[in-house]
DNA sequence: AATGAATGAGTTTTCATTCAT
DNA sequence: CATGAATGAAAACTCATTCAT
């Protein structure tokens, strides 16, 4: 039994990957040296070469960990709110909305959809390094700029991940209408994401602390996301619901 | 007199800044090479370090440029709405609020502060390389890091640009609530940079053309808004307004 | 007027490529480091990637320059004594054979064609770094291994060179029976070929003085040429020319 | 006894030797990964250093090999055609030629060598992935540069291999006139050698199919030969053979 | 105002070799 | 015998910056 001795050995490619994101999101990919993962890792150049033939792949392992672990997210939320309202008839997804069979059924998805906003959030914020990385990445013209919107699945096709076709079984038959496209992507997304990107920079220059922080975007959400229900009638022109 | 010599001499500059902003909005900065610039601007590497004392004074000129503007855009809607606003008793800020004196001050404030976004929004979007370029570097650790929290001037102090004062003035006495910050930065100011920052890759992705997005992004801003301020007695707890 | 002071300038990229060929040479084009080049021509690595965009280049730079002027030399041969046979119906190329019209033909054309082997030795020798450079890329597998074929142009096609074009026009025509192809190569260009790259070795090894070797290398070919031309009943099967 | 079990353990060396063999043959020893060998042989890069101390030891195993059998076979030709010849009185040798005692031992020896010359070409055939190392390697500068001189004994000392010796007893008391050296290096040894080192190229690029260019190689070796015993008189210069 | 050769410190990457298991 | 993680020295290459002209 030595599991002290085990551990030191795979586990070097974990601590270069830690190592890795602290550095991307602080300085971005092409502001941070090899020599500084290295050292952060505490291990040696050498060796970030055994375990990744170059800079860029590990930038490419750390994206895709965090889309594997994002894809996995939403497909809970699809499977455990969407699809059972579908099947109970509470739900009918048209070419460019959301029906509800009733009142009831509103709040209930609202109630679902706070709960799994919340989900989302936690995710971002432990994932906050990534993503802030991601979002620089995406920023700039090389192959990472499609992902942030890929996460939205605004993006049609390419989705050969068998896991994210059920969500876009869901998602895609229909064309949303412009303005839901800009509220989700704008108002939503972007927020989300901005929130954890900013998150430690709220903290370092003293605006708030994290859990003001958190409980205060929790609530400025849920304001907006009420009043995109409640105000459904400019978003999904027909009023179909309250008849 | 040889006037049509000299602009060719001078606006070496400029083609050196406009090549750059495009390069740094595209590659970022630490992803752009001197070389690339004096190509893009049909210079030699030598006139760039002539004009500029190093690739990092190219970055600040950039920024400074950008924030001058800003800045005059911020001090031009103070000017116009606010102050008169605040002059002719129509307005008064308190600690955490605003304070109108009747529902009348209310939607003209609105229909100002609409017309407000719409000119910021035509800003951030002839602007977006370099906006972009601020995004990605107050990413980063460096010097850049606090310039979008200063845009917002949730960060005090440190407005030593006279223009900057007037602005501040008005603001910075008193301490929003933490809802009201979450929903100005990230419901407001982040929208409105993303707005500016995707506009292009929205096209390229073909999801909206300009024009739809613009217009899009414009209605569901006015709608978001709009809530902000119908739902005020959730953002600004006492409604004395109403009363 | 500083003549001491220009030739350092653009003479530094041709010292760059006499170092290189010296070390190539000798040790192979893997072999040499792009430290060594750099410090055998007393510039600085830098100045080595000013020039070229790679230790590669340098070879390709290198290799260039040979074909070059021996396209050039063989251009001359055929020029000179060839095209004026032909012209004069002293020779004729047919299918798999050269067709003199006489005997005093074929001597006149063995005495242009031993001062052209003899040209064509020293040229080997004064560019026998080069030559060794190329035997040994041209056994690697890369892109140089079709080279030491092309120079005996037994390979048909790709020759774009409008040099070239002379040269295949006279040889490329007919198909040389297999045995004038293996003598051509084997017992021709490669002797030849190996005199050059042996001869600083001859005199290392004090085997033979430069001297005494090329004497004793020219008396051996002649040699080996009149056997061909006087066994020509062996190599060009039919004898029309004794008719 | 598991004998199965067994083979697959000490072929691994074999199998590493092969695998270098095609590789240095291929790119060149410093073009080669001892990585590559590893994967091409199918074992881990740490069995081969299980096996060869160093990368040169590879090299120096496999050159080392080549030698022992070409020695073997060079003695073989001495053992049953020289010195028989120089028993039975037909052959003498002196200073600077060989002499025969009569026309019919020379035709003697003449078919002896037409038979070696082919066994010889065959042997070279067989190893000429290790000759193709051999060559690349005795054009640098390093520990192999004498190897194809020492293959045709033109050095002088050195032969410590016991089998080595009776070869050299034969030949090397008297100094050969330049020219048959000449003769015998670029004429006979270098085009046999280069004849086994191009074969495959021959094949790859469809100049000749390998029966075609043994057969054609042999004939035009043959002629050359055929040229320089009846040329004697110009090589061996006093033509007391034919008196 | 403009050039382009030159620099050198620094960057990514390679690779033969070692070593604990 | 065999593995594969680990090393470190050195390789190729980059790039902001300087400088003589």
């Amino acid at each position: 039994m030595k599991p002290s001795l085990q551990q030191p050995q795979e586990d070097a490619k974990k601590r270069i990957l830690d190592a890795a994101v602290k550095l991307f999101a602080k300085k971005g990919y092409d502001g941070t040296r090899v020599n500084e993962i290295a050292e952060a890792a505490n291990v040696t150049k050498g060796l970030i070469y055994y375990y990744f033939k170059s800079k860029e792949e590990i930038l490419d392992c750390l994206l895709h960990l965090l889309l594997e672990d994002f894809t996995a997210l939403a497909m809970e939320f699809v499977r455990n709110n969407i699809i059972p309202m579908i099947k109970s008839g509470e739900l009918d997804i048209e070419p460019d909305r959301l029906h509800f069979s009733n009142e009831e059924a509103i709040m209930g998805f609202l109630r679902n959809t706070y709960g799994y906003f919340e989900e989302a959030l936690d995710f971002a914020l432990k994932n906050r390094d990534i993503l802030r990385i991601l979002m620089l990445e995406s920023l700039k013209d090389g192959k990472y700029r499609r992902n942030i919107f890929q996460a939205l699945h605004l993006l049609k096709g390419e989705e050969e991940n068998p896991v994210y076709k059920t969500l876009a079984e869901v998602d895609r038959d229909f064309t949303y209408s412009d303005d839901l496209v800009c509220i989700r992507f704008f108002f939503s997304l972007v927020p989300l994401v901005s929130f954890a990107i900013y998150y430690d920079d709220f903290q370092k220059l003293n605006i708030l602390s994290g859990e003001e922080l958190r409980a205060s975007f929790l609530r400025s959400s849920q304001f907006v996301l009420n009043a995109m229900v409640s105000g459904r009638d400019i978003l999904l022109p027909k009023k179909e619901v309250e008849s």
